[in-house]
DNA sequence: CTTCTTACA
DNA sequence: TGTAAGCA
């Protein structure tokens, strides 16, 4: 919540017209029409002759986008979206948004001079790398300056940047350590978006087409309160299954004799 | 004139 | 969902 990664440009709440509204949400002029028709995307302010649209706008635009893509009926988005309209009209008293909306983190972000960071890589200093982990927000520099020739960063993860030292130190190179990250980036996105879909789906459409009385609101806001340590347990039970698997096989591949069984063991 | 809307395919 | 013509 009080962290701001300046990763897009300054000007975030500008007015849209509905032209830059369905540019920027990747469709149409007449479909941003059309869903405004059928009710998926809320009525804009007009001033005079002129539609006004904001980011609210887009973020929804953006979902609806999405959820298209993965092929869900506008019949079927539109009953999600009043599901998550209904919620929210008790939940803004009760929190839900800023349970849902809260960093799913308990990191404390940490600042590091950029002599010390250059340190923990036992001196070596890539600047490509730390443009990329800026790029990435792993490194977010100081106000002060920018790009990356900040003396300071803000580090919002420091057990990421740890991951990375402790790689460095291990051999990798550096481009391949952030370039790694890049690519687990969009597969963690992906993942985090299939769950929240997935809970969307099957959780909070009970709720749909009526208020929430007291006592769902209070499941509601249990619900989603456990919607973190259960994504957790999900991913860490999976990618345990999943590592342990791929080892093997690549043990496999490569080691043979006594030794095999020796090193499975380990696993 | 431009932007938005409506209607038709 | 694109397109064309009418409206403000």
């Amino acid at each position: 919540m009080k962290l701001q990664v300046p990763s897009q440009g300054a000007g975030d709440r500008a007015e849209l017209r509905i032209d830059d509204l369905a540019r920027a949400a990747g469709t149409t002029v007449r479909n941003v029409r059309a869903y405004q028709d059928r009710g998926l995307l809320p009525p804009a302010a007009r001033r005079g002759r002129a539609n006004i649209y904001e980011q609210a706008h887009l973020e929804r635009l953006q979902l609806i986008a999405q959820l298209l893509d993965r092929g869900h009926t506008l019949a079927g988005i539109k009953e999600l979206l009043d599901a998550w309209e209904s919620g929210t009209g008790l939940g803004g008293v009760l929190g839900l948004v800023a349970e849902v909306t809260a960093p799913w983190s308990d990191e404390e972000p940490v600042r590091l001079g950029r002599a010390a960071m250059v340190e923990s890589f036992h001196g070596v200093e890539d600047l490509h790398a730390i443009d990329v982990a800026v790029r990435l927000g792993v490194l977010i520099p100081v106000p002060e300056d920018d790009g990356v020739d900040a003396d300071e960063f803000l580090v919002p993860s420091p057990g990421l940047l740890d991951v990375a030292v402790e790689l460095h130190a291990l051999g990798v190179p550096l481009p391949a350590i952030t370039g790694h990250l890049e690519e687990l980036r969009q597969d963690i996105t992906h993942l985090a978006r299939r769950f929240v879909e997935f809970s969307a789906i099957h959780i909070f459409v009970r709720y749909a087409g009526h208020q929430l009385t007291d006592q769902e609101a209070v499941e509601a806001v249990g619900t989603v309160r456990r919607l973190r340590p259960l994504a957790r347990a999900a991913v860490d039970a999976e990618l345990a299954r999943a590592m342990r698997l791929e080892a093997t096989r690549l043990l496999d591949a490569a080691v043979a004799g006594p030794l095999r069984e020796l090193v499975r063991e380990e696993l």
